[in-house]
DNA sequence: TTGAAAGCGCTAACAA
DNA sequence: TTGTTAGCGCTTTCAA
């Protein structure tokens, strides 16, 4: 006699029923109070969710109709233990005080729910060598992992993923997935338009000195200036904060450059400060272009020009790349690009003419 | 013979082990595999995990290392479908983008990790009605249910949670345990403090009409001018965003107030801006408070006067409020206040004498 | 289209 | 302190 045999013998009978060792809950709806109530077998009403096609129209509705008056709720756990997988990803984010980041969340969230995910949401709190642990933490409880522009050694991502299915977004690792928020055309044809209007000496804030995507917007930014001429100031690297954009404030006042590239909108906020504080106008003696595109962006006086980033697409290419991995686990691992627009507002403008 | 004894003897096995129906994945590390590698029964090896007091110390550590070795993670679905426990609890944020949720969500995720739990974090984007149906949605998939301040219609609200132990982050609702931050001393404080510079007439910008949080502020501010002898002018009510700061910054200026309450930060940075699109000067013209804290606070020009709210402490009481309802259902709800504290930044000043 | 039965990996009574 | 065993709620063969 198999185990669910006996249950449903006791299941059938009056006394209440033992919910196992430890447990003392109300007694739960499952498959087995459906089925009975709707007289057919565990089976069917498990397909009657899981397998829907599999199951006569009919019955299929009697059973929904009857579970939704239980109050069934399928127990993801126990599916997940019988087909091995969880139904979550993790998402692993460097720092979600970062206000890009919970932009990116919810781009995840929503692509992730559409297809029927959960997303198990882990902050690093802005501690590199956190993050590694955090994924071997994630090890067998979800079925994969986007990773949001991580910022941890690449040995100790490799070592900390093994073999889950894993999507990076803003950044390359060799052997891994991952979809890039690509701002090179953004950011050229933002420099073009600081040139038309006579810019003809720029400053380039670099963010931290490990970080992948502060080494391609910089990378970005040279190759810009250099193709049209200009002369660039190369500042940094400072911290991708508010304070490290101050301090970029300052150090840009040492320079002639009447506008000034930097790393992403919180540093550029930083500079604006900075600048305030000493009295220095915006766009008048200095413009300033940020990048990503978070709503302070748009809050801070003058408002901040900027690329914006597709937040959405970036969100849901990581949750369909992060889908064919999983369903295809020796398929090479897939890359994806996307652009950033430029966003012109407030902060940049013509130089004053002395 | 029980169904584990099959499967052992398959294990102990030379030929590939089915992995059960669909699955094809290589072959797992389980408490079977370790149990055998370390000539103990799987009981041990659970117990070495999970009731580590109840192994022989030596024992463990042997079985520790060659988990360890073979690379062993506890499969947390099937701990929670033999349990009945997830390790999982969902925190249900009405939106991600507002700049108060980040630094809570951080918090608690701090919180629930000491605990040993994993946060299933969810965003209502906005929709109040939304907030109800994910929370149906996480039925039988976490423990408990974290809710930052909640907008939806506490019926709506009720009939989601079910008996699904239940935490509110600054919301009461009857019969449900809740943290509060409580700004009213520091408001008070602040107000008090307006007072001493010179201000007679203060403004009030209003939140929300169907926010707690927003009603709660509103009646401190009511109270505290009334019992000071303060004009109040009350404005409002205003949707809780940077726009609806701008709406209200220019509401503002139809009246003769020196200073204003903003409902929140965010809508105070609203304030700043329109203010200074217009030529205001702050604090000289006007000053302006705000209310939580945010990042954001001290990045505008001028930085913003405030009040802090306690995070960490809101999302380690909110955790440890759970735990208590997990442990002992029975128990009355339990209800926590914390104060905030003021924070007095550039924003506020003596009024210009004319 | 359905049901019986075995099994997912783990926990926890119970007995030894 | 350890092993035996039944069971958590679900899925999925296999046979009917």
């Amino acid at each position: 006699m198999g185990t669910r045999g006996a249950y449903d013998v006791r299941l059938a009978g009056q006394g209440p029923v033992d919910q196992g060792p430890g447990r003392s809950r109300v007694r739960r709806v499952t498959i087995y109070s459906v089925a009975q109530a709707c007289g057919v077998s565990s089976s069917t009403v498990s397909r009657a969710f899981s397998r829907p096609d599999l199951v006569n129209e009919s019955v299929r509705q009697r059973i929904l109709t009857t579970a939704a008056e239980m109050g069934y709720r399928p127990n993801r756990s126990a599916r997940a233990t019988a087909t091995g997988r969880t139904g979550m990803i993790g998402l692993v984010v460097p720092d979600i005080t970062n206000p890009f980041l919970p932009l990116l969340v919810r781009a995840v969230q929503r692509a992730a729910g559409l297809a029927d995910w959960s997303v198990l949401l882990v902050d690093a709190e802005g501690d590199p060598t956190a993050e590694s642990q955090l994924i071997t933490q994630l090890q067998g409880q979800v079925d994969g992992l986007i990773l949001a522009s991580p910022r941890a050694h690449p040995v100790a991502l490799r070592e900390a993923i093994r073999d889950l299915p894993c999507v990076l977004i803003n950044r390359e690792i060799a052997g891994l997935a991952s979809v890039i928020c690509d701002n090179s055309a953004a950011l050229a044809s933002i420099g073009d338009h600081l040139l038309e209007m006579g810019h003809h000496r720029v400053a380039l804030v670099g963010g931290p000195a490990d970080s992948w995507v502060a080494a391609q917007r910089a990378t970005t930014v040279r190759g810009w200036a250099s193709r049209a001429g200009v002369i660039l100031d190369d500042l940094g690297p400072f911290e991708a904060s508010f304070d490290g954009g101050r301090a970029a404030g300052a150090a840009l006042l040492t320079t002639d450059a009447t506008a000034v590239f930097a790393f992403d909108d919180v540093m550029a906020c930083g500079v604006l400060a900075e600048l305030a504080r000493r009295g220095v106008t915006v766009p008048g003696e200095r413009s300033v272009v940020g990048c990503d595109d978070v709503l302070m962006a748009r809050m801070v006086t003058p408002s901040l020009t900027t690329v914006t980033a597709p937040t959405d697409q970036l969100g849901s290419a990581a949750v369909d790349l992060l889908d064919r991995t999983i369903d295809e686990p020796r398929a090479g691992p897939e890359n994806r690009t996307l652009p950033g627009t430029p966003a012109l507002r407030e902060s940049s403008g013509p130089p004053a003419t002395p």
